[in-house]
DNA sequence: TATGAATGAGGGTTCATTCAT
DNA sequence: CATGAATGAACCCTCATTCAT
């Protein structure tokens, strides 16, 4: 039905390379805009002019500026699913400091994409997003745990997991290249690997 | 007319009775209104409205829609600054496991205006007014941590209090009310307890 | 019927010593401002404060901000009509270049309060007062230059009457305290005089 | 996009046909509405109605109600320059009488034009460019005295120049149609001849 | 298909005026 | 009578979105 409606397409996936190009481009314009500035004060206009692109191109490829978005959301969660299922496969045999010290090794790979994530899951209420986000890193975190936790009370696990996530959102805030950046994490180290020995 | 000023009066607080009320009443819906909708998504029509107040009545006690904000907002670092001076005249005779109830109590307090807090904060790119309320805070965990464990590395005494300032938004982000609550403040006592006991 | 009215008496003359003092600091606080700032840009409340005057009590003498244009407005005609029979009185025995003099001197006398009146007929498109004014003036320029000028034939009197309002205009325009002040003052006079020498 | 600015486009100069066509609609009814009501009566969307735009549209070639009035006040700024310097190139042979004539003939010209850019002008305050214009024009008139009035003292080129635009004014303020408008333009060369011969 | 001019609902804010105290 | 808090229509301006070219 796609293919045969008589309505313009529209925020339909490019198919041409040059189309990639051009989402790509908005995806990157949007994405440093609403880190910069927050979703509400970023204009639809704005983005168009920074990815070089006419107004009208812009919302070829995505309908609104909710969906603009709504696509930076989804690559980002996107690449959240991935990173945790890696880490599962290799979880089976870990030590819990090992597992503390890989949990913030990943978030330390995510920690640029995150502000923008936030800042639009914040700034639009996207209570839906947002809690596909946490419930899919929450089951993640909950199966890892108890994989490297074996005497781990079943009650405890879901708990624990949303500790656990709010302990790595800390690490995803730390600020690239600050003077502390170091020590501050090293912190955080010191702090997944107390409460793991602990628990 | 206090002084012969030709500027009218904007921003004043309240002469009279009524007017005390109807401050209160605005304060309390925009607060409602910010914390569900964030601050660029709410019109000042709507607090108008909220607090059933002329959107003429509105302006004259809060001369702009940032004005609103920044009274919500310092009244939330006046009673983060309260508490923490409070927690710190007690400080010097507490052991760790006690430091840690001490400040997740003083944060649970603090729960139900935290959100809007940040909502304003975050939106609005406050960064003057987020810098002052963190480092205000860390100050006064530095202290509370020097106070208490007394074998702390002055090395380690900044990024520690960093980890815990990130450790108790975590507490005061704990939805009031949710099923896991109580399973989760545990949770978060258990970590601040760790954490301190392995410093 | 107006002393028996149920209705509240608005825009009333004050009748008492204290009410008449009111009236004036308004209409010169008005004036002032008026002439600084244009009618449109001039608030209600700021008439008020700069006459220390409640902005109740400010209504209850005039009933709109018409009103206290008007007021000034008749006070400023009511000087020109003064004036102006005052000249007309002493007319008859006048040379040509005398009376050039006297017109001079007259609107020199007049020029610190013309601003505002100007000021208030163009922002207000008074046409009605703005005819009324020029009309009086005119007819009294007439009979001016009738008296002094015998040869004039009755065709130029009413033109004449124009170019030479004109010119008078143009003396209460002249700037107190200008550098030019004096020079142009007495271009003025050299224009005046040369224009009736050739009539 | 003729750069890849992240502002959008705003009072730009029309690309098409149309909108060149819009833009001098826009003018022309502002034009009207200025002279009628004054600069502060007038509202944005009254322009827009009265041009048949959309507001937005307006916007978009007039960033806001000050620019309107600025670029009728430059265009008319336009024509005063360029009728002046032509004026100057024929002056080295002219008489004092032809002068005279040729600058209110010059005038009259501008009659039409006048109205509102004394009107917007006196509304807004606007002493930048009312400086702005008095003062070329000052300068082009003085320069024409010198030309045609050899014996003229440096002294009183100044304040002749002022007065002589004082004069032309009124000239300017002729009300077109007026039953008495040949007479009174006839006055005016009268003045002028006399000022010019006397001097 | 790409472009950008056009649209208009809606936002923050002001101020002349009224009326309860 | 005096006072000043309250009112709300109206203002200037923005920007997501559409559609003629």
């Amino acid at each position: 039905m796609t293919a045969s409606s008589t309505e313009p397409a529209r925020g339909v996936a490019p198919q041409r390379r040059r189309g990639h190009a051009r989402v790509a481009a908005i995806l990157q314009a949007a994405s440093a805009l609403f880190l910069e500035q927050g979703y509400d004060a970023v204009t639809m206009t704005q983005i168009a002019a920074a990815s070089d692109t006419a107004i009208g191109s812009l919302y070829r490829f995505f309908p609104s500026k909710e969906a603009v978005a709504d696509a930076l959301l989804r690559s980002y969660a996107d690449s959240l699913a991935d990173g945790l299922a890696i880490l599962r496969a290799r979880a089976d045999g870990l030590a819990p400091a090992q597992l503390a010290d890989a949990l913030i090794d990943f978030m330390l790979e995510l920690r640029a994409r995150r502000g923008v994530a936030l800042a639009l899951i914040d700034a639009r209420r996207l209570e839906a997003s947002r809690q596909q986000l946490r419930t899919a890193m929450l089951a993640d975190l909950g199966g890892l745990l108890a994989a490297t936790l074996p005497g781990l009370p079943d009650a405890r696990r879901a708990p624990m997991a949303l500790a656990l996530l709010h302990l790595l959102k800390g690490v995803g805030q730390v600020p690239l290249g600050d003077p502390m950046e170091d020590a501050l994490l090293d912190e955080f180290r010191c702090l997944a690997r107390a409460y793991f020995s602990a628990a």
